[in-house]
DNA sequence: CTGGGGAAGGGGCCC
DNA sequence: GGGGCCCCTTCCCCA
């Protein structure tokens, strides 16, 4: 006979003596604030701990002490209430650093529901975003008091919030793996988050076969930044070299990604960080990049969840970037090199003609298209006349590509990215494009 | 097979 | 934090 209570009142009594600091016998210093809490329950929760403390199994006697300046004592605090409570307080403001630091201290079921988090937010962004791009309106993009905060519903139990489906009664049954899936997090499209996870994935496996390769290769990692970078990164502590060197670079979603790996060497008691390590640094939870800004880290997940919000819309190629787009589109679309390729002279719309020869774009002046032969180069003018020959007028007054023939270079070009609309479609939309349009890369 | 050029894409960093 | 620029690497195509 199983009594269900059992598993939640005995990890409410522990975490009552981890408050009351009854019975602790290890210490965590994060960043000068010190967290009492229990080596068994540590070992249990944490790779890292398992680790460290099984290194220092023999000397039980002594309390050990685990220094960290990794992450923020808030995110730890965070990772601690759930090794205690099985219920993780995650926010779009925590989450990066709560995965980080999940990462970092191998808490596999913690980097689970973070990425499912993020994959949620980053879906329900994606139809946000739709919504006020569709409007056309710009103060809805600047102002971001209108924008609704995607991640403001903290998933904590009982906070009523539409998207928080952590049930109460489930209480502390969630640290261990079984359980834990009663805490799955169920945002508004959690179902859509994962299957835009297995797109993202199965489409970057198709894009950047090569790339996964290498990088799962962990003793190519030192490789895979160019030497400028690391040279860039080398101001960068011992700390976070060493974890590149150690940590095994996995790019898959599923499989788990492994963060740091200290307490390995033959000081396992207590860990510090050079003082020299840069206060926060943002760790990719899927490689082993670290970047200086939140926002750069943002950026660079996309890399890894294969998101392409920015299409463009003369021929429905997807970027993740703003500025790919912007420099695709100058440099195919607006054929930005108004020369003609042959003679090297000046040439318009009117005095020369884009033709394509294979995946090939460029321009050829009439005199020379007429030397090489009309025939035998097909003359591209869907570039041009894509939008033009659109029925939707509007399109047509957004990309108005080769709308002043006698217009200069400079111009085209200044007017030219005036007119960029960035369309953030939805994934679904997506796929059927990538079926309409077999050879975009 | 090889080298050059075009394009894409990733990172650093400034505004 | 977003936009944008610069630099770099990689891949692909072509001569």
């Amino acid at each position: 006979m199983e009594i269900s209570s059992h598993q939640s009142h005995l990890l409410q009594q522990l975490n009552e003596q981890r408050r009351q600091d009854v019975f602790c016998d290890c210490s965590i210093l994060v960043e000068g604030k010190v967290f009492k809490a229990h080596r068994n329950v540590l070992f249990a929760s944490s790779g890292y701990f398992k680790m460290l403390l099984s290194q220092n199994s023999k000397e039980t006697s002594q309390p050990t002490t685990a220094t960290f300046q990794a992450f923020s004592p808030d995110t730890f605090t965070v990772i601690l209430d759930f090794v205690y409570s099985g219920r993780l307080s995650l926010t779009g403001q925590n989450v990066i650093e709560v995965m980080s630091a999940a990462s970092f201290l191998q808490m596999t079921d913690v980097i689970s529901v973070c990425k499912t988090f993020i994959k949620s937010s980053l879906d329900i962004s994606e139809k946000e975003k739709d919504r006020y791009f569709s409007l056309s309106d710009k103060d809805a993009h600047s102002n971001g008091t209108e924008r609704p905060s995607l991640y403001s519903s903290g998933w904590q139990e009982g906070s009523g919030s539409p998207h928080s489906h952590l049930n109460p009664e489930q209480g502390a049954g969630g640290i261990s793996g079984k359980a834990w899936s009663k805490y799955h997090y169920h945002p508004v499209s959690h179902r859509n988050a994962q299957q835009l996870l297995a797109k993202h994935e199965q489409r970057k496996d198709a894009i950047k076969k090569t790339k996964h390769l290498r990088l799962s290769q962990p003793s190519d990692v030192g490789h895979f930044k160019s030497s400028k970078r690391e040279a860039r990164t080398s101001d960068s502590s011992d700390h976070v070299s060493q974890s590149e060197e150690q940590a095994p670079v996995d790019a898959e979603m599923d499989s788990t990604p492994v963060g740091y790996q200290y307490g390995q060497g033959p000081d396992v008691t207590s860990r510090s960080f050079p003082d020299e390590l840069p206060r926060m640094r943002f760790k990719c939870p899927y490689c082993t990049h670290v970047v200086k800004r939140k926002a750069d880290l943002k950026r660079h997940l996309r890399c890894h969840t294969g998101e392409r919000p920015y299409p463009c819309q003369a021929c429905g190629k997807r970027f993740s970037r703003l500025d790919h787009l912007s420099s695709h589109f100058r440099t195919i679309h607006q054929a930005c090199k108004l020369i003609c390729r042959k003679c090297k002279r000046h040439v318009t719309d009117v005095t020369g003609h884009v033709v394509q020869e294979g995946t090939r774009r460029y321009r050829l002046c009439n005199e020379c298209l007429a030397e090489v032969g009309i025939d035998s180069l097909p003359v591209d003018l869907e570039a041009e006349q894509h939008l033009l020959s659109s029925s939707d007028a509007e399109k047509e007054s957004r990309w108005r590509l080769g709308e002043d023939e006698n217009r200069s270079y400079v111009e085209i070009v200044e007017d030219g990215s005036a007119d960029l609309v960035i369309q953030q479609v939805d994934d679904s939309e997506e796929e059927e494009e990538k079926e309409r349009k077999p050879n975009i890369r």
